[in-house]
DNA sequence: GCCTATTATAAATTATTTTTATATCAACTG
DNA sequence: CAGTTGATATAAAAATAATTTATAATAGGC
């Protein structure tokens, strides 16, 4: 069987045309025609119905069902594209989130280049959400990610190797700046300056405000610390970061949170189960290990 | 791309003989070659080295990593096989490990078969271990299945429905028969009974002697629960299953534990997340739903 | 009733895969 | 060391399969 038919089958469950199908992958109409006989004759059954009636195409729940796994397989071998393609450049692709990359890269850095490796890394940045996703569909090959819980996703592979609290930052002119310790439900009436939804410092302050029963006022989302940090300092609102997230500055003060049972920022290594990992990609997994490690 | 060359590749990278390749599809040789070429070409790389001097076929990195992902698109495509046939056939397979079916199936039977469903329905017996595996590639569209922790696997979807202690069960005329309730350290001495592993209590009964750190004597393990019970009767050995294994009989007795944070047998719902559930297989599904469900 | 948009069909063309026949290559054999 | 053997490669021919071209069919809109 031909993937390039799982590909037009794929393509014409969204668009239900095939025509457009045609148009979208530069061939005429019957091979679409064609193509589809194929797979139903592979299949043995119909997997779409031509309403003329109502101008429609209606996808079988037989169609459904291949859809699902057409795509599935076609991510696959996309997947497998690029992993090769790594494999035969040497090239290893290592998705950061940038706290973590200011924090603990410049560590692995070091080491790295010290064995002549940094030049075959390239990294890749993003907030851990995106990432994750960037690992699973190959254009990472490792990763450092956050996360509130253990990693366990499927078909990747996480090694955890810091955990860290999660702080509040506030300037150092606002009430709150003379004290050390707070409640989180102290923050009920703060304005917040946050970082955007692809970073786990989201899902680790959604616990916070759901199990204090408060929606709080987000003011201002950024992707950069600096940002954020400068924001607060100029008492836009206070943040909420991890305590390796934030620079020393002297307009902004650092408070710890007194609340029980925290979510904490986990710093793991991540890679794809299925990924064999070339020998320069695991001699970067070793450094990664060992550096950060302990 | 064609999926057979990713067939006769996989094929290859465990022969290591293009020749027995040929044999096992039923073509001729140069076939093979040509298919690897086309490979090689697609993905820009070396999949194979020959290695005439000592007659050996070497695969590279790359054919290492292209075999890993053929093998998991030559499987989807299996399974979508299997699902579509079931689909058309509106055949449900419903796996079902010995205990489950004797307890819980008839009450759902008796659902289904006053709705008249029970004829689409085909079951598959097994353990739960090895259903689970069944469920995955398409053998069974359904199970329900026991286990000790909540389930939660990869590409399976899981639904808790009841949850049981697990106990001992001695003949009447053993010692213990007057006991009503045991540590399971008291039975350190005993000769047992059991399912052979690939059944949950395995992992149950492993938990609890992990935990009381010593090695039972396993005297004999069986399939069937009557077999097992016979041999108990018998005084042969004791036994470890949940009290709804075993059909009540006078000479056996049945002893509950008393350790702390027992392991429980836990009876759930399972199907697959990537599985388009046929109409019949979602009244099956809410059948096993609201008799099951309380 | 004619026009339009959409999908189907059939024959011709083009592309791809497989076979047939033969070559190459290295190890083994007497 | 010539000849044999087991394995893979190559090239041309044959067989299959996919795509295009041209055209038909169908149903709705005007």
């Amino acid at each position: 069987m031909n993937t390039k038919d799982l590909a037009y089958f794929s393509d014409l469950t969204q668009t239900k045309n095939f025509s457009k199908v045609a148009q979208d992958f530069g061939v005429t109409q019957p091979t679409i025609t064609m193509a589809i006989k194929r797979l139903e004759a592979e299949f043995q059954t119909k997997l779409v119905l031509r309403d003329r009636t109502r101008n429609d195409l209606v996808v079988t729940a037989s169609g459904e069902q291949l859809a699902v796994h057409a795509r599935a397989i076609l991510a696959e071998l996309d997947l497998t594209h690029q992993e090769i393609t790594h494999l035969t450049q040497d090239q290893t692709v290592l998705g950061l989130p940038p706290i973590i990359e200011n924090h603990y890269f410049p560590r692995v850095a070091a080491h790295l280049q010290a064995q002549g490796m940094l030049a075959n890394l390239q990294t890749l940045e993003g907030g851990s959400v995106w990432l994750r996703q960037a690992l699973r569909d190959g254009q990472a090959d490792l990763a450092l990610l956050g996360s509130t819980a253990p990693l366990s996703y499927k078909s990747l592979v996480a090694e955890a190797f810091d955990r860290q609290p999660f702080r509040i930052f506030v300037a150092a002119t606002h009430p709150l700046a003379k004290r050390q310790r707070i409640y989180f439900s102290e923050l009920k009436h703060e304005k917040f300056v946050l970082f955007n939804s692809s970073f786990v410092h989201n899902s680790a302050f959604n616990q916070f405000t759901r199990r204090n029963h408060f929606r709080p006022e987000v003011v201002f989302r950024a992707n950069d610390t600096h940002v954020i940090m400068n924001l607060v300092a100029q008492n836009v609102g206070v943040t909420f970061l991890t305590a390796i997230g934030a620079q020393h500055r002297d307009d902004v003060v650092q408070l710890e949170l007194l609340d029980d049972a925290q979510p904490e920022f986990i710093a793991s290594i991540v890679y794809r189960d299925s990924h064999v990992l070339t020998p320069a990609q695991q001699q970067v997994l070793a450094v990664l290990r060992t550096t950060l490690g302990e």
